[in-house]
DNA sequence: AAAAATACGGAACAATCGTTCCCGAATTAA
DNA sequence: TTAATTCGGGAACGATTGTTCCGTATTTTT
């Protein structure tokens, strides 16, 4: 008995995922939602409730996005070691291509709010600590299957990656865009696989 | 022949540098400003410019000086190897301490700003630079003294240390406070040393 | 002692902030 | 067709934003 919604809500946090991710919490204003997610001021709060719930809500669909994404290729990879390399490139590659360099919703929301919002700090120490799981795994299936190194215990080597991982994150936000320096560290971590 | 001010620059500029550093650009309030500096809004428009320009000489004087502890620290020790040892034993014992977990300034600049800001990403891209410069200088002077390997050429090295310095920065200002994730960082780090 | 110059406190500014509310339009169920 | 419901556009809210300005106090120079 009611009218129908004008816009998709799926896509719509896709958008709020962007942006957010674009310009930080603080940096984006409710206009800037109105004027990109494509609806009117009363249906976003009726819909996400305020701003910091719709904050919330993107950057959680933004950390299952991007661990699911992760555990499948390192789930699947015969190679975990290739995975890795993988998974890194990428991640230079869409540092050298983001023109509008985003970096990582996840690092840049750290950085920006989790001393200041409980909710916030609990999303990226869950994160955190996920990531470090699904790492930890997969290392430990490279080390049994003889495609990584054992120089190092499993869990060392998964905490030095995802350190590693930040880091390239956050040279990518500050815009850097010399491949080599990208490379070089990529060169020097992979000795420890 | 005028009244001399109340304050002084120095102190109010290291206070300004605390109070950006822990709750970032956006973060910080002109009464925020006001209230913790100890000083009139006149006075502080008077001194500094507006927020942007006392953010930026704030930004600066941080800089200077965490860039001339390093390269006082890698100078004047006869063991390279062991200074960065150091530099990084320090950091650590800095995030795991820190009640208010503040992070690095300019890391946190650069997340927060370096992208909506030329004047900071200038900042941010000349800090790295000369990092990697004072590193890079470092890492050579060690491995023709014998106290670094030479398995990487010294420029790799130096990006790569800078990339995990980078990580454990985001990983305290997220709040991590288990000391056995910084420590298992810096012992996978160390091996390439 | 008078004049010049600056610091200071605080009121006030316009602009923007996040949020709420109202109302006509649109859709569906009865 | 009517009633119920939810939509979306936009006006409006109070609060806070960064900034300016004015009057007074204080200090130094002449």
């Amino acid at each position: 008995m009611a009218r129908t919604k004008e816009f998709n809500e799926d896509k719509v946090l896709d958008k709020a995922v962007e942006i957010f991710w674009h310009k930080g919490y603080n940096g984006t204003s409710a206009q800037d939602l109105v004027t990109h997610l494509g609806l009117s001021r009363s249906s976003l709060y009726d819909t996400f409730g305020d701003k910091q719930k719709l904050f919330v809500t993107a950057l959680k669909r933004y950390q299952k996005q991007g661990q699911d994404a992760v555990i499948k290729l390192l789930e699947e990879s015969e190679d975990v070691k290739e995975a890795f390399t993988q998974i890194f490139k990428q991640a230079v590659l869409e540092s050298l291509e983001d023109r509008i360099t985003k970096g990582c919703f996840m690092v840049n929301s750290s950085v920006e709010l989790a001393m200041h919002d409980e909710e916030i700090a609990k999303i990226v120490s869950d994160n955190r600590q996920t990531m470090e799981d699904v790492f930890l795994k997969a290392v430990k299936k490279g080390q049994e299957a003889g495609q990584i190194s054992t120089k190092l215990d499993a869990l060392t080597l998964a905490r030095f990656v995802f350190n590693n991982y930040s880091g390239i994150r956050v040279l990518a936000r500050a815009g850097e865009k010399n491949k080599q320096v990208y490379d070089d560290i990529l060169k020097a971590m992979f000795i420890l696989f």
